[in-house]
DNA sequence: CCCTGATTCGC
DNA sequence: GCGAATCAGG
């Protein structure tokens, strides 16, 4: 397979969305994820982040400079435009969301909840039907690759944890990560 | 172990 | 230019 214009476009399209290099790869077929992103970095569009580009004050960066990128893109091609259903808000009724009320160990710091806590619906259903799916464990059945979504009252039998396969690294599955991390796809580190 | 992106280097 | 192998990390 080559890269057609038809196939970065797409693999632009997708990394703009933050969509994983695993993903667009998938999606194009006929190519790995090293393919997405070797391709990636060729064409220069490594970082995510447009705006404010993590700059390197370390390495000694040449002064060449000069490359000003306007980044003034009105591509607003829908072409497959991906469906997006946007499940009403009337689809909660008491679900004892876990999304807050839980308790805090000691730790007094709580930023996390700065402002409105607006969750996308999506991800809230998710996370309500997934709870279905849920292993429900306990505390002790916790491992390194469960999901440690708490759920229900802790003060009560009616309290169990997701026990959901995790994605990665991450204490909680997709779908609960979702709701306790907002879309932030910028990470941008690296202390390499 | 699962996954992520980053980099290298032979092709 | 390409991407598998490798690296570094969550």
């Amino acid at each position: 397979m080559s890269w057609t214009d038809e196939r970065v476009e797409t693999l632009k399209k997708m990394w703009g969305e933050g969509q994983s290099a695993s993903q667009i790869a998938k999606e194009l077929g006929g190519v790995t994820r090293n393919a997405v992103i070797g391709k990636v970095h060729r064409l220069g569009l490594s970082n995510r982040t447009s705006g404010a580009a993590a700059s390197k004050p370390e390495t000694k960066e040449k002064p060449a400079a000069a490359a000003p990128k306007p980044e003034a893109k009105p591509r607003p091609q829908p072409k497959t435009e991906a469906a997006r259903p946007v499940q009403d808000p009337a689809s909660e009724q008491k679900p004892a969301g876990p999304a807050r009320r839980q308790i805090i160990p000691a730790g007094q710091p709580l930023p996390p909840q700065p402002s409105a806590n607006e969750i996308s619906p999506e991800a809230l259903a998710k996370v309500n039907e997934i709870e279905k799916k849920a292993k429900k464990i306990s505390l002790m059945e916790l491992t390194e690759r469960t999901c440690k979504w708490p759920v229900g009252d802790p003060a009560t039998e009616d309290f169990w944890f997701c026990g959901l396969p995790v994605q990665a690294g991450k204490p909680y599955c997709e779908a609960h990560v979702g709701v306790a991390f907002q879309p932030m796809s910028a990470r941008r580190d690296r202390k390499r």
